[in-house]
RNA sequence: GUGGAUGUAGCUUAGUUGGUUAAAGCGCCAGUUUGUGGCACUGGAGACCGUGGGUUCGAGUCCCAUCUUCCACCCCA
C-alpha cells in the first residue's frame, strides 16, 4: 500500500469510537494531580537535543539510538521530546518558576517520541501522564508522589497492580556500590551474557536488570545497593517506607529496580502489571536531586513520575474495566420536505445555543433511513417534522428506549427536551438506587 | 538492532494437489403500503488477494526480496 494511506511505523490513530475513553483517563490523572497541588505545564513536543543529552544521560540507550533528531533550517540540532521531564525542567529554569514559592508542582499529558522496534506496549508514538515535584528533600515528598501515582491508577480503574521501591542512593554511595558490584562480576565474568558482559564498565547497576536466566542466577547472590548507602540515603529511605506504611500504601522492595535514566537518585519505584505482556511498567518514577543543577539551575532536590497512557489502556481492557460510555445526542430532528428542514435548521440552532447535542438530516435521505440513523447514532430523542407539524406548530418528541411519544409544543422545545432528558436521569438514578437496596 | 509469526472487501474469515468473471458473515447504502428506528426478508456498492520481482501456458495459492502488523529479546512508560 502507498505510502500515502499508511501511518507511520509505531503510531496509532486514537479513533473517534474510543476517543471518550482517552478523555476519561486524562482528565482522571489531571483531576487527580490536582487534588495534590499539581498544575498542568504544557511544553514544547521539541527541544534543542541538548536537553535531553544533558538530562536524559548521554551514554543511555534512549539519547544513543532512540531519538528522533534532526537539523531545522536554521542548523539548529532539534529533538522530538522522548519523555517530558527534561523540557519540562527547562521550562521551569528559563521561566524562573523555581524564584516562585516552592515546592512547585506540575503535572503534564502529551506525546513522546523513541525510534524502537514496536511490540506490546512499545510505540514510536506514546504518550505520558507525569508530574514532577520540584524544591522538596525530605522523604514524606518521596510517599506523597507515590500515593499521587497511586490514586491516579485507583481512580481510573487499574486493579491488580503492585509497587516495587528501590533506593539507588546520592552519586556518593552509588560509587562504592558500583565498585563492589564490579568486583562481584568480575568474579563471575565468564558466565555472564554477553550484553551484561559489555555492562560491566559502562553501567554494571543494568546487569540486575538482565533477563537471561543465567546472569538472573548470579545476581541472587550480588550485593545489594540498599547494604552500601551512605547515612543519609539510608535514613530518607526508611523514612519514606514509614510514610508510605501511614498511608496504608503496600508495596515490595525491589533491589533490581534500577532506572535507565541517568538522573534519578535515591528513591526509585515502578507500578507494574502482570496483565499486559512483557512491557509490564505502567509508571516509573523517582527522585532526581541532582537534575536542576545539572541543567543549569541552583541545586533544588526534585521528583517525578510518568505513566505510559497507551499501557493504562491495555491493562483496563484486559481487566474489562468498565469504562464511561461515550456521550450521545440528546435528539434527532427527522425532516419531510423542503419546509420542515428549514424548521429544522432553525431548531437545532436555536437546542445548540441552549447546550443541547442535536443532529438532523444533511444527507437527504427518506424518513426511514433517517430514523434509522437517529437509532444507530444513538440518539435518546427523535422527532418528526413534516407539514401536519409545521402547521399545528407541534410535534412528537419520542424517546428512542422506550418508544413512547409526548406531544410538544415547538416553540417550547429546549424546555420539553430539557425535562425529558431530566426525568430519563432521575429515572436510572432511582433504578440503581432501588437494585443497590436489594443487596 | 536480533529472532519468530502474520498479511484476501471497512471488520472477522473461507479459498480444495497452482486452472475461467475470488466467496461468506458482520458493517455500509437502498428497498419490502408512498409519515417513523431496533427484528426479518430482498437487492446493491465495496478487494489491483501488502508491494516488487521470479517460476509457469496459467499464481490469492510455489520461490525470492521488501514493507506492515503482531510477539519476544534489548530498552523503557
Amino acid at each position: 500500500m502507498a505510502e500515502i494511506n499508511r501511518a507511520v511505523k509505531g503510531t496509532n490513530d486514537i479513533l473517534p469510537n474510543n476517543v471518550h475513553k482517552w478523555q476519561f483517563v486524562e482528565s482522571k490523572m489531571l483531576d487527580t494531580a490536582r487534588l495534590f497541588g499539581f498544575s498542568e505545564i504544557r511544553v514544547p513536543v521539541f527541544e534543542h537535543t541538548e536537553v535531553f543529552k544533558r538530562s536524559v544521560g548521554d551514554t543511555t540507550d534512549v539519547v544513543q539510538k532512540e531519538m528522533y533528531t534532526f537539523d531545522d533550517k536554521g542548523g539548529r540540532s532539534i529533538t522530538l521530546r522522548p519523555e517530558l521531564t527534561a523540557g519540562v525542567i527547562r521550562s521551569v529554569l528559563e521561566n524562573g518558576l523555581t524564584n516562585g514559592p516552592l515546592p512547585l508542582k506540575v503535572c503534564y499529558v502529551g506525546g513522546c517520541y523513541r525510534y524502537e522496534k514496536p511490540q506490546a506496549g512499545r510505540l514510536r508514538e506514546f504518550h505520558q501522564f507525569g508530574v514532577e515535584c520540584i524544591g522538596a528533600a525530605e522523604p514524606n515528598a518521596d510517599a506523597e508522589l507515590i500515593s499521587l501515582a497511586k490514586q491516579v491508577l485507583n481512580n481510573i480503574g487499574i486493579q491488580r497492580i503492585a509497587l516495587e521501591i528501590n533506593s539507588i542512593g546520592c552519586p556518593e554511595c552509588r560509587k562504592n556500590y558500583q565498585q563492589a558490584l564490579k568486583d562481584y562480576f568480575k568474579a563471575n565474568l565468564d558466565s555472564l551474557c554477553d550484553t551484561c558482559k559489555d555492562r560491566l564498565e559502562r553501567n554494571p547497576m543494568r546487569i540486575l536488570d538482565c533477563k537471561s536466566p543465567v546472569c538472573k542466577d548470579i545476581c541472587k547472590n550480588a550485593p545489594v545497593v540498599i547494604d552500601y548507602l551512605c547515612e543519609e540515603c539510608e535514613n530518607h529511605f526508611s523514612a519514606v517506607k514509614k510514610h508510605l506504611d501511614a498511608a496504608g500504601i503496600e508495596y515490595t522492595i525491589n533491589p533490581h529496580i534500577v532506572r535507565g535514566l541517568d538522573y534519578y537518585t535515591r528513591t526509585v519505584f515502578e507500578f507494574v502489571s502482570g496483565d499486559i505482556g512483557a512491557q509490564s511498567t505502567v509508571c516509573g518514577g523517582g527522585r532526581y536531586d541532582g537534575l536542576i543543577s545539572q541543567m543549569g539551575g541552583k541545586p533544588t532536590p526534585s521528583l517525578g513520575f510518568a505513566m505510559g497512557i497507551e499501557r493504562l489502556m491495555m491493562v483496563l481492557e484486559s481487566q474489562n474495566a468498565v469504562l464511561p460510555t461515550a456521550a450521545m445526542p440528546d435528539l434527532y430532528i427527522a425532516s419531510m420536505s423542503e419546509n420542515a428542514s428549514l424548521k429544522a435548521t432553525a431548531l437545532c440552532h436555536k437546542l445548540r445555543e441552549d447546550g443541547f447535542s442535536v443532529q438532523t438530516d444533511i444527507s437527504a435521505r427518506g424518513l426511514k433511513a433517517q430514523m434509522k440513523f437517529a437509532n444507530k447514532i444513538g440518539a435518546k430523542y427523535s422527532m418528526v417534522l413534516g407539514d401536519q407539524e409545521l402547521d399545528d406548530n407541534k410535534a412528537r418528541l419520542k424517546n428512542m428506549q422506550s418508544g413512547e411519544e409526548n406531544e410538544i409544543n415547538l416553540d417550547n422545545l429546549s424546555d420539553a427536551l430539557l425535562s425529558a432528558l431530566n426525568q430519563e436521569a432521575l429515572n436510572t438514578l432511582t433504578d440503581t438506587i432501588s437494585k443497590e437496596q436489594l443487596f
